[in-house]
DNA sequence: TAGCTCTACAACTACTCGGTGGTACAGTTG
DNA sequence: CAACTGTACCACCGAGTAGTTGTAGAGCTA
């Protein structure tokens, strides 16, 4: 699928997509999109925090094509636009997963 | 399969373990261990850059459980020790490649 | 033993970036 | 029109970290 050697370009890319999800706020953000869309105002109550550092961030998330904005009437509705976040981080809790049983199993 | 919402703990270790794979150098020691070990010096003839840099982001991704490091002699062999990377690379270029067709659709 | 290679650690510099405060702008309400 | 709300942009500060230099230690070889 994926060409091998990496490339340089998309090594970036894939560093920067990742950066991108390795902030606990934006996946806070992601996770609580989850269920439906949300406006700025409905997220910074929600996870606590700013509002301008929430808009921020769903900035980030929206330029990464993570989240998509919309404007209705006065608010933003934010809303997932690429759900494969929920696969990537549902692969590292696999991970850690397999990493917490073999760490049981040395410890038994 | 995850909890939702997701607890703070488990926000940060997500975000952590995209952080250790969201740096181009250990995008490409990852790539670099895809067929095979390698030594840390074999490492730094193929992907270019100093030793010492190198065996800092080796040691990053060991610590993560990303790669598996064991001496041999006078060398050190690393290998790769969760291969589910693989499968988050190809999540996110797939991601990048709807991205990158949409952007095509738009333009046509 | 002496000398060489391979690896890892520590200290330093420079850069990136998250969080905050201030503010501008658009839309709504009175 | 004026006042308020929701959002985003800018500048700043501080923390974290990538890359470099220097060096110590371990293992091999003569």
């Amino acid at each position: 699928m994926v060409p091998h050697p990496l490339p340089e370009p998309l090594v970036e890319l894939l560093a920067q997509r990742f950066r991108v999800i390795g902030e606990p706020m934006r996946i806070r953000i992601v996770d609580a999109l989850r269920d439906g869309p949300l406006t700025v105002n409905e997220l910074t109550v929600r996870l606590g925090g700013t509002q301008q550092n929430v808009s921020k961030h769903v900035g980030v998330l929206a330029q990464a094509g993570v989240v998509d904005r919309e404007r209705a009437g006065n608010h933003v509705r934010c809303s997932i636009a690429d759900a494969s976040v929920f696969e990537l981080c549902e692969i590292v809790c696999g991970g850690l997963r397999r990493q917490a049983s073999e760490l049981e199993e040395l410890l038994a």
